[in-house]
DNA sequence: GAGTTTGAAACT
DNA sequence: CAGTTTCAAACTC
């Protein structure tokens, strides 16, 4: 991409450009955002900003807001998968901090952690109150990107962005549409983040930095003078280096600072990435050592990053959600679980896993997040090394998913068992997931490693040639949890479904073979389920919990899709949130990433899930599903599918973009036959996609559907 | 831990 | 498209 490119050019500036580089998102949101001012009075928001750390000092559009971020950026996500993947990143992210149950939430003392937890705060109100935060950046100048977490926490003591950035931010507005500036906007968020935050140390050599140094753990050895000289961008460097006596104080800094960019730019361009990463020598063995081996900025700069925040999992991917909250103190790099990679392509629809960076701060395993995109050969070998175990060791796999469950893993990490299939089908679920597989897994002559990248993109996009949405997220989720936070949270959120209907026989979708149980959301029309008793919402719209709200998603759902249907054609862009994945077939493993989890009702699993999700991904709609099974107690397993379910509208949409024609709304939008034994995935997919977006936030959605001329407009 | 059950995925 | 087989997870003992 040319984003790099730009990077570097624009790395001079200073806070200024970065803020002129107004994300895509924040561009939207001010559009949208501004009519909703009054929402600040309502109840909801004065909730939402007690909750918050964060004042408000803009005004916060809850509802609308959401909508933004769900549609946010149609043209941005049609355009670019980057940067849709800069959004999906903050779902993550927030669906992680949203988490409370999480270790890293409760404790006080995380450094990295609790900086951006702080941003996310709630996971039902996260959305409101990221965008509050949103709002609040944007107000105050502050980049909105998740790679500017770390300001985020500091928003108040470091206020770094130039008054300027408002205004810029809507002379970027006009960007939205375009992926590929919008990348560069994305990095220099980060950038900017970082680069306000050490203007302000150099201006205040005091209090930030000080503040900086406790959030600043740099275990990595890297700072010295050789990665200062390879950090030193035209620009960045300077400002980092401008200060030569306080280079002590800025090396953690620049060392931050750097890695943010650093992750801005892996994820925004894997591709190059991927090419220093191969041009990187190999000390293989240490992906760290990778990281620094790297030429670009970047590489190294992650590096540091992630051993800053010492969050494994930075790389996020399923891997680093899995991580247990003793994994999260004891990352280690080297750690195969952790060096989980995302299957996705290098090429851009893929990097939108690879974009989290939210996430990544949070979960440290840098090196994994390098691999994501890389899959250097020096990096895969590196990583190879770590998965290796696997292969060489598949003894045991339940044992060891078993105990992975137990440490408290979630979903997030995916561990298979397979023995012949290796792990290049469907059946694998690493493989379904989009994330390769890793050290847990006993699965055996694996293929889905780095190593065999390619045969497994072939495979990858095989399958998807067969049926495109085989990667996508099989329970759909609404566009955005939070949208329901007006409703009764003791309604089923009903917000997710599975897209293709489960075919239940005798586990009358009270087991985990139900992917719609499993998945955490009920049986829908789609389902070909025979005898249905489905927790969350049987086939037939009764419910044991919340079927009201089934039943009325169920009314709802078509309605919507009446109303897609119509907008779509008026529009032709809806669709394209909802509808994900790559044509390509890259998916959105990103988004499986986060596998936001749904959790089931009580299941009736003794043990844990077998991926169960860690908290950390509890999304609103696990909130409320979590208030109508009884609270904080009711942990039920994480769905398997719900992973993705966040992020992927945005992966599908473009997809639809790129190929409005193939799947037109209304194509979809009748698939659903109750009978049907199964759907084509295409078709119902998209629709379900569709729907399921609409179901989430039907409310939003009509709130929405107007703000979408100015998007496009914009674009 | 081994074996069974289950339903999705894959195949025909 | 329907039926069958394969597969691996979920589950039971």
């Amino acid at each position: 991409m040319g984003g790099g490119v730009e990077i570097s050019e624009k790395g001079k500036n200073n806070v200024e450009d970065i803020e002129v580089m107004d994300t895509p998102e924040r561009s939207k949101n001010r559009q949208i955002a501004t009519p909703i001012s009054k929402f600040e009075e309502s109840p909801v928001f004065n909730f939402l900003n007690s909750l918050s750390p964060i004042r408000p000092i803009k005004s916060i559009h809850i509802s609308q807001s959401i909508n933004p971020l769900s549609f946010a950026s149609l043209g941005s996500v049609f355009t670019s998968p980057h940067v849709t993947s800069v959004r999906e990143s903050r779902f993550l992210q927030r669906h992680q901090l949203s988490d409370p149950s999480k270790p890293e939430f409760s404790t006080d003392d995380q450094t990295t952690v609790d900086p951006e937890n702080k941003n996310t705060v709630n996971v039902t109100v996260q959305s409101d109150e990221q965008k509050e935060n949103v709002d609040q950046r944007e107000s105050d100048g502050e980049p909105s990107y998740d790679c500017s977490k770390f300001v985020v926490d500091f928003p108040e003591d470091y206020e770094c962005n130039s008054p300027k950035s408002s205004i810029k931010a809507q002379e970027m507005a006009g960007y939205a549409g375009n992926s590929s500036e919008l990348v560069p906007f994305v990095v220099q968020d980060c950038e900017t983040n970082m680069e306000g935050v050490i203007h302000h140390a150099d201006q205040n050599n005091e209090g930030p930095s000080c503040d900086w140094d406790n959030f600043l753990i740099f275990e990595s050895p890297v700072v010295d003078g050789r990665e200062e000289n390879m950090y030193t961008q035209p620009g960045d460097g300077t400002e980092i280096t401008d200060n030569a006596g306080e280079k002590t104080d800025y090396e953690h800094l620049s060392g931050l600072y750097r890695g943010m960019r650093r992750r801005c730019l892996v994820f925004e361009m894997g591709g190059a990435r991927r090419k220093h990463l191969d041009e990187s020598s190999g000390s293989g063995s240490d992906a760290s050592v990778l990281l620094q081996s790297d030429d670009n900025n970047t590489s190294s700069n992650d590096h540091k990053l992630l051993k800053t925040t010492k969050l494994p999992g930075i790389g996020l991917h399923l891997n680093a959600l899995a991580a247990t909250p003793k994994e999260y103190k004891i990352v280690n790099p080297q750690d195969s679980s952790t060096s989980r990679r995302l299957l996705i392509r290098p090429s851009s629809s893929v990097d939108f896993h690879t974009s989290n960076p939210g996430q990544e701060l949070l979960n440290n395993s840098g090196p994994v997040a390098l691999s994501l995109e890389g899959e250097t050969d020096s990096a895969q070998n590196a990583v190879v090394g770590n998965v290796a175990n696997e292969e060489i060791n598949p003894s045991s796999p339940k044992k060891k998913r078993r105990k992975v469950e137990q440490a408290g893993e979630g979903d997030s990490c995916k561990r298979c068992n397979c023995k012949k299939s290796k792990c290049l089908k469907l059946y694998c679920e690493c493989f379904a997931a989009g994330v390769y597989c890793v050290e847990p897994c006993a699965c055996i002559d694996c293929f889905n490693k780095p190593i065999h990248e390619d045969t497994v993109l072939a495979t990858r996009k095989q399958i998807e040639s067969r049926n495109p949405l085989a990667f996508a997220p099989k329970v759909i989720k609404g566009p955005d949890s939070v949208v329901e936070i007006g409703e009764d949270p003791s309604k089923t959120p009903a917000s997710a479904r599975h897209k293709r209907g489960c075919n239940c026989k005798k586990s009358g979708c009270l087991k985990k073979y139900c992917e719609c149980y499993q998945g955490g959301v009920g049986c829908s029309i789609n389902c070909r389920c025979e005898g249905c008793k489905n927790a969350f919402g049987r086939k037939d719209g009764s419910c044991a919990i919340g079927h009201e709200a089934e039943a009325e998603e169920d009314e709802v759902e078509m309605n919507e899709k009446s109303m897609l249907d119509r907008n779509f054609h008026k529009n032709g862009i809806e669709n394209d949130h909802e509808t994900n994945m790559d044509p390509t077939g890259l998916p959105i493993t990103p988004l499986r990433a986060a596998r936001q989890s749904i959790q089931l009702p009580l299941s009736s699993n003794k043990k844990p899930p077998r991926s169960s999700f860690p908290s950390i991904g509890s999304s609103s709609g696990f909130n409320a599903r979590q208030a109508a099974f009884g609270g904080p107690n009711f942990l039920p397993p994480p769905p398997k599918f719900s992973k993705q379910l966040e992020m992927v509208r945005e992966d599908e949409m473009p997809e639809f973009l790129q190929d409005g024609s193939s799947s037109s709304p209304i194509r979809g939008i009748k698939l659903s036959s109750p009978n049907r034994k199964r759907v084509s995935p295409a078709r119902s997919s998209s629709v379900e996609t569709s729907t399921g977006g609409l179901r989430s936030s039907r409310k939003l959605i009509l709130q929405s559907i107007p703000s979408f001329p100015s998007l496009t407009n914009n674009q």
